[in-house]
DNA sequence: GGGTATTTGTCCGTATGTATG
DNA sequence: TCATACATACGGACAAATACC
């Protein structure tokens, strides 16, 4: 509170060191400056209102004497502490009214409590390598200093892309220079932005279901949009092909929210579909290839390109934390050189010194520990989730099971989706319905679905929730 | 490097654990495993490949006894050291070549080196607060715990958002909830978002010259832009109402490049503007309200709207430091509710830790002594600015020194605007001319005018740089 | 922990416009 | 008409307290 702004009108009648004086009188006796308060030194308030100090003396002179505030040579005015001084006035009354009426109007639909939420987000609870990043934060801002409150690059520190082009190779087969690397804070920062970078008018081809964020940052940017149909194998290459679409968003390594792995196979015809067209480009999101329990692993779709036609596309909001706002894309060298030809109009999303967090991270193998410490966390989770789906019976079918950290589960025994989801909702366990991640109604999708997202929970809370599950599931016990 | 990717065929003539020993021998070979370095152990591999231990231990056995890799029990195996065992392959050259080639297409434009660059970003050097940012950052990351790596609240942490709603209050007159207050990483990742919110189709009145990046983040959203004239107290209302513009895109407290401040009057004119048509909407940029060097403060334009019409916005990225990504936007309560009912679909853009960071940094006012000090620096290099640009003589006009970190300068000596930079950059010298801040050659811009931005710079440099560029554009003396 | 630079209230000289005698 | 006093506003100088390194 040591800036004021008080209306001032120097034309007025009465002199200035009197408004502010009244000013100041105001705001004590309404309670906004409390007592025991330090007010902005003469000069400081002086400065501030583009007047003298003298006449700013002047007021506190005359506050002083009224006994508003007492001076404290060398230190500074204090407001007084004194009793019965406060009035709160017709004013504030009136604007503490218009912000309740706001805050009304503003009442964000009150979240439900729920003792036990399948949500899709979020990661273990203690996964987080709490004490690892506190000490790189600590490196982060100490090796930095000067240079990390510079603007940085606009695609991201080159430290980090480069971590990161050697992770990405590494790990996931991504073939690709530091430089046609772009950092963001989110996917939805990324995807707008590349929205921006292809171009308005284009035809997306989506799964679906498909990720919601996506289907909406695309549409904000003005594509139009296509649902392609998809089989056990992802997004089908025919229909895609006679969507007409020139643009294909995939997540080949874990779709969500089906949850089924792309093979190689129908991977070769994705490419083959992009180098068939002028333009056509493949949006490949990676988002969960981190976690993935059986099987052998398949490179990243961008590994194959031979047509520079792949934006890959990776986040650590999901392996690290939801709250770390990294993501990253691989831009094929020609629209990189199309984002540069803007001349870096963008700043980066992410401050440096995060960037340089995470790079201390990549570099030193960190994240590669902590991805396999989170993995084996995971897999308990899911095997358990397995192992407890199955007592279900065959009322249920589970899928999904291969990657990620969610699994689908279809109802055979008549239930519908929504019948499910309350049922569940009523006993205290948030899960949710397949058609909520569904962007089209033509092309059907598997019906009476819930997808169950495990990695927030404990394994009691797992155990304990998917056998209240099966007693509310099962019709024919509660009809008994 | 402890997670591999090696293309495995089972169906193959060769067996699985000659595959996977040929491939890591080929890594040894080229040099991508260096000496010294540990394999990932035996049954993380075979996780990672999805095979079994067996096959992992046959491969590394296999290995181990060709003498590339040695094992230490207990411990792991690890690279060994052999001379000439180097031979750059055929494939690892060919990578690189296709490397070289992708890095001279992206070669970006190697910026020239300039000794001194009146650049228009950046602040003054040692201007930001390390150690207590240190500090605040070790409390932040201690204090947050479990917290700081959940998903935090799609518009930003409340914490930060009241004491947003709080210094806007008192230091620019804006009156606010917490609950308008949108938090995101950077303005032109909040302007994009607000596009999306606004809805694609409006026409925007922007004044010529603006803010370029404002003007693409329009563009790229799908508005319709029309350039409005402006004089010297901004933005011309009666030129905005016939332009047809339903949005308007103003910077009040000082508008960039011109730098001039909008006075009340104009102010009040503006707000009739919006107030006379249905679903009109004003964008306030306060970007750079902070720095003010003389006359009384003008509080925000967000403060005397009466008709919930006022979109304001604010950034940390030029106040406190570039790399410090955190901008905000005040929302009228029905815009906000409409981003409400998308229900949370865009994750917050800023860590949670930064937005910790930052709470406690406002809380305690930190930033308000914070841009105090700042103040006192830029008014002196400001005065130093003025000081030394008089020396120019009756062959140049100083203006826009109200406020910000910039100068305008106009030759009325003859020699054009492009003459000006070039002569200038050829002394070592980069300065801006006006006119690359252009959206629109109808509507005509000052003409041989250049842009300084002061922030940067030492004062020895500013000295320095101005009496060169005294030399270099007073024509006489060079035609001598 | 100790020394220096900055901040702070206070005092004082000055300028200007207005009211008074 | 002039001299004087007063209120208001401005900015410099000083010593003490505080913050920062």
């Amino acid at each position: 509170m040591s800036t004021f702004l008080i209306p001032l009108d120097s034309r007025s009648r009465d002199p200035v060191y009197q408004q502010i004086c009244e000013y100041l009188k105001v705001q004590i006796r309404k309670g906004r400056l409390k007592p025991g308060e330090k007010l902005p030194s003469a000069r400081g308030m002086a400065q501030n209102l583009g007047v003298s100090r003298s006449t700013v003396d002047l007021a506190y002179g005359q506050l002083v004497s009224e006994g508003y505030i007492e001076s404290l040579p060398c230190k500074g005015y204090y407001v007084c502490e004194i009793d019965g001084m406060y009035f709160p006035g017709e004013a504030r009354k009136a604007d503490e009214q218009e912000d309740t009426a706001k805050r009304e109007r503003l009442a964000a639909g009150e979240k439900e409590d729920y003792e036990t939420d399948f949500a899709l987000d979020g990661i273990a609870p203690g996964g987080f390598p709490h004490n690892l990043w506190r000490k790189l934060a600590r490196r982060a801002l100490a090796e930095g200093e000067d240079q990390l409150y510079k603007p940085g690059d606009p695609c991201g520190e080159p430290g980090l892309r480069e971590a990161l082009a050697g992770y990405l190779y590494q790990a996931r087969g991504v073939r690709c220079i530091p430089e046609q690397i772009l950092v963001g804070a989110g996917n939805d920062y990324l995807l707008l932005l590349l929205g921006t970078i292809l171009g308005s008018g284009r035809k997306m081809g989506m799964e679906n279901p498909t990720y919601l964020s996506a289907y909406y940052d695309f549409r904000y940017t003005g594509f139009r949009i296509e649902a392609v149909g998809q089989d056990s194998q992802g997004m089908k290459t025919e229909d895609l092909e006679a969507s007409g679409a020139d643009t294909a968003y995939v997540m080949p390594s874990h779709q969500f929210p089906m949850g089924m792995v792309m093979p190689l196979k129908r991977r070769m015809e994705l490419l083959a579909w992009a180098a068939r067209g002028e333009e056509r480009y493949i949006i490949e999101d990676d988002y969960d290839s981190e976690f993935r329990y059986k099987g052998k692993p398949v490179p990243a779709l961008q590994g194959f390109d031979g047509n520079d036609c792949v934006i890959y596309m990776g986040t650590f909001s999901k392996s690290l934390a939801p709250s770390v706002r990294v993501s990253y894309m691989v831009l094929p060298v020609r629209l990189m050189q199309r984002y540069q030809n803007r001349g870096g109009l963008f700043a980066v999303t992410v401050s440096r010194a995060d960037q340089k967090i995470l790079e201390l991270f990549l570099k030193e193998g960190n994240y590669e520990r902590h991805l396999n410490r989170m993995r084996a966390v995971y897999k308990n989770k899911h095997d358990l989730m397995l192992r407890e789906l199955k007592e279900l019976g065959d009322i249920a079918e589970v899928s999904g099971e291969n990657a990620g950290v969610h699994l689908l589960v279809r109802l055979k025994n008549g239930l519908s989706e929504q019948e499910a989801v309350q049922r569940a909702g009523k006993a205290g366990i948030r899960v949710y319905g397949l058609s909520e991640y569904q962007i089209s109604r033509k092309k059907k999708i598997q019906e009476s679905t819930v997808v169950l997202g495990y990695a927030c929970l404990r394994e009691e809370e797992i155990r304990e929730a998917v056998r209240k599950l099966k007693k509310i599931w099962d019709i024919r016990e509660n009809y008994e």
